[in-house]
DNA sequence: CTAAAAAATGTAAGCACTTACATGTTCGGG
DNA sequence: CCCGAACATGTAAGTGCTTACATTTTTTAG
């Protein structure tokens, strides 16, 4: 069943099929009328490949993460795929790890598709050598790319980002507000979302008057376990602190787990703030205080920045949303 | 850039480069060769509409889930993309919510985009009402279905499943063993999972000659909080009980918060046991000892079979795999 | 060396749609 | 009652690729 059987049973040419299909040109009630008939009662449904040669679109955009079963970003990838569906557009997921050159292969593979746009979401695509994000310039060539929780100045790229410096740094200081000096910051990867924590936490420290300790600034592994015996490997090495700021929430988790295996009170003996607020904040005992930084406004703003570009209307570079604290077991504020 | 200008470059016709592009026909080395270095040269990347026009395919299936945010489901869907992606499909995601309209649309929309094949990730797309999953059977006249969790026997409809009812038995036995002897059986929906492991739970309490106590079967509203409530408000009414098997890990967190918020001592005093050895499972204190159903092995099956349905070979209707108990803190066994 | 088989390549007809342009129709105003 | 504007519809030329079939070239064997 194609366009040519409808228009025949409808007693029209294909181009009033299509017009009816699109809502485009004019079309006198009556054949409306008669065409939209014929469509219901034959089940016809229009080759969307068809479409896409003719109108150079298919109404989606690929998404790119590194790890879509990573809970935080699981969770913008629904929000990002609802929201785009409520504009009528679909999501072509891929999950590409983190490698450099997995991730410019998914790139690609979106491209060939001919994909409306490219959302990468999370901080982990940009790297902080400059010849690695080049793959990226390229698509924004062809597309429009669309950053959540990164930042990158070119031409068609827009950022959607949270002010992770300011909730960091302000999250610092509520620690340090609480009684702590010695504050380990943890983190996995330095991505432009991790700088700007780091940045955070430097800043509360700096205007606190306290010395920053390079000492207390780690990169640990990923892992809930991993993370636990590195924490642990820390501690039993001699170094101590009083406070922990994660730069994700699994981290945060670990902390907790951490304390509980050296028997450590928390948040008496440590006070422990954690990223994101995911699920994984709110299961741990005492639950995880977190920072929120609001996935689905994020993911809404993305989308909806899009949707401007796309109809051809101007739109911000860059955009940047504020955290909030979401205060649980782990500190005594 | 298009098929013409790279015959055009190369000096042989469009056939032939669709040939090389497809690695059908013969081509003559040397032409093959001169043909990839124009293609390299110029950076051409074929039309995927046109090439889908042609092919009637895009190498594309649709994913639907009900919640892509939900973690197990997140982990099911990174693992389905990716197995996917190594087969050179690509994946049309989709997070329907839990409205039977929503699926419907949804499934809708994606057959519209003539996806190759569409896989039904979770257990909550099948419903009880045999007329609610009509539209199911309907997109299985179009292109193949898999199911991943639920079993519906269908012609073109492809099932795998984790044998939840042997988990779940072999699980609640083991609370038996351990002394349990009023386990409380908690789920939020009741799917097929839901229904097989509730049968497991039925039968092992027969196997060990305890009675069925319909009270002790309950089923929890969504969410941490909520279910923790949940409990409490069981429990405060005067229901009693040493054990809970969780249809879900979250439900077994929530288990142990409300444990802690009773002094009620884990495992001693309360054993649990969760499903889906998800990350929050291992993020309470104590942690959830889980039944991991293998959701890797799982869509690694499901994607496998689905290859074989497309390739026209055949394949098994429904196939079933073991899942394996994850011992963690909040057993005794 | 040649005929037949095999391999390589080209030609052109789809595939199902969109849309610019041409044609036909209706309607109101002079 | 006629003319042109506005509306409705049809015609046909893309859109970029695949592939059956035709044609040419190469290889093989007798």
């Amino acid at each position: 069943m194609n366009i040519y059987d409808v228009s025949l049973k409808a007693g029209v040419s294909i181009a009033t099929v299509s017009r009816v299909l699109n809502g485009s040109g004019s079309v006198s009630e009556k054949t409306r009328q008669k065409v939209l008939a014929v469509i219901e009662e034959s089940g016809y449904t229009p080759n969307a490949f068809a479409r896409g040669l003719g109108l150079g679109t298919m109404r989606t955009v690929g998404v790119m993460c590194s790890d879509s079963s990573d809970p935080y970003l699981a969770n913008a990838v629904h929000h990002l795929v609802r929201e785009l569906r409520s504009n009528d557009y679909d999501a072509l997921l891929c999950s590409t790890g983190y490698e450099l050159e997995e991730k410019q292969n998914y790139m690609n593979l979106m491209l060939s598709k001919h994909v409306d746009a490219i959302i990468l979401a999370g901080s982990s695509f940009l790297d902080m050598k400059e010849e690695n994000n080049r793959y990226i310039l390229q698509a924004a060539e062809h597309v429009p790319v669309m950053l959540t929780n990164s930042v990158l100045d070119a031409p068609n790229i827009y950022s959607t980002v949270c002010d992770d410096f300011r909730a960091t740094r302000n999250a610092v200081l509520e620690l340090i507000r609480s009684g702590r000096t010695r504050i380990l910051f943890l983190y996995t990867a330095i991505s432009r979302g991790g700088q700007a924590k780091m940045d955070g936490y430097k800043k509360a420290l700096k205007k606190s008057g306290i010395p920053v300790d390079e000492a207390l600034i780690r990169r640990c592994p990923r892992g809930l376990d991993e993370t636990v015996r590195y924490i642990a490997s820390l501690y039993d090495t001699g170094l101590r602190f009083d406070g922990v700021m994660a730069a994700e929430d699994l981290i945060a988790v670990s902390a907790v787990k951490f304390a509980r295996s050296r028997e450590l009170s928390v948040p008496e003996d440590l006070s422990i703030i954690g990223y994101n607020n995911s699920v994984v904040a709110m299961c741990s005992e005492p639950a995880v205080t977190s920072i929120d930084n609001r996935v689905d406004a994020l993911c809404r703003t993305t989308v909806n920045t899009l949707m401007q570009v796309l109809n051809g209307r101007s739109a911000p570079r860059r955009t940047v949303l504020s955290a909030e604290l979401v205060q649980r077991g782990t500190t005594d504020f």
